[in-house]
DNA sequence: ATAGGCGCCTGCTGGC
DNA sequence: TGCCAGCAGGCGCCTA
């Protein structure tokens, strides 16, 4: 589900109520996460201070003593968000966290539990998470040359490179779509078959279309909401994800719905070319 | 190297 | 109304 501007709202949205706050009683569901949750590790967190939240592609780190970082993705309907205690609890939250003073608690939600919540005990162990899984830069930081480099290196076509997470972190499906359409890029388009000039302008793409998403507070489907519960509103902006037979917003031929890089894709077949 | 398929889960929608 | 297929912001693993 959440993609980079879902999960940097997520974080801007909680991290005020996070900041300086202690650990305080924790609860962990039955019913485990994608990686699994060591209950272990909940009486190590306890009484433990947050001294930083923060994203990395499409992760939360929340940082505590300067030395333990809780990793959290959200997976396809994952929901972290800061509630007062005596709010009801939803249906599948499976970690609430007491954050003290204050009253209020960090619940992790999530339908589908393909999200995951990790913990590790050190900066080398954070960091050799992130290593071990190559993640790639972020889009924002995105070096031309390495961006150009790592498209004339693959013969993978365009939807696929962006929604590998070692090549450019926090794009997924949604994005990966409404970058190409910004850029006037088919989808299927080999990365190696691109010019320098249209490799910079899918560059400037993705950053463009990150940057609006976020000042949008994401986008809503079905299950996102933001670190305070509202929804995301850029789906009311999408110019292809989702828009399946309707006038392309820039060239008005309708837009095409294909299966590629085992995803559904939308793109304009006319302006973004074949 | 790369594409495709499945599995992990739950819930919703549309067709019959 | 019920049932069933197909779909969903992710990702890791397997095969060819």
């Amino acid at each position: 589900m959440p993609e980079l501007p879902e999960v940097e709202t997520v974080v801007r949205e909680i991290r005020p109520h996070l900041l300086g706050r202690r650990l305080g009683k924790i609860q962990v569901s039955d019913r485990p996460l994608r990686r699994q949750w060591r209950g272990t590790w909940v009486s190590q967190l306890r009484g433990r201070r947050i001294d930083e939240v923060r994203r990395r592609g499409k992760w939360i780190i929340v940082s505590l003593d300067g030395a333990y970082h809780l990793i959290i993705h959200l997976g396809m309907t994952g929901q972290l968000t800061v509630h007062d205690t005596q709010q009801a609890m939803a249906d599948h939250t499976h970690l609430v966290f007491e954050l003290r003073p204050g009253g209020r608690q960090l619940r992790y939600r999530d339908i589908r539990r393909f999200g995951s919540a990790t913990l590790v005990a050190s900066q080398r162990e954070l960091d050799h998470f992130f290593e071990a899984s190559s993640l790639g830069p972020e889009p924002f930081q995105l070096a031309r040359q390495y961006w150009r480099e790592r498209l004339a290196g693959t013969r993978r076509c365009l939807k696929a490179v962006l929604l590998d997470q070692q090549v450019i972190a926090g794009v997924g499906n949604i994005y990966a779509d409404e970058s190409l359409h910004e850029a006037r890029l088919s989808p299927y388009r080999q990365g190696c078959a691109l010019s320098s000039a249209e490799a910079d302008r899918l560059r400037r793409a993705i950053a463009t279309v990150l940057r609006r998403a976020i000042d949008r507070r994401g986008s809503t489907i079905r299950n996102y909401i933001g670190g305070s519960g509202l929804q995301g509103s850029y789906q009311d902006e999408f110019r292809a994800y989702g828009r399946v037979d309707k006038p392309c917003k820039r060239c008005q031929a309708p837009i095409v719905r294909v299966r590629l890089a085992g995803r559904s894709t939308y793109y304009c077949p006319r302006c973004q070319g074949d």
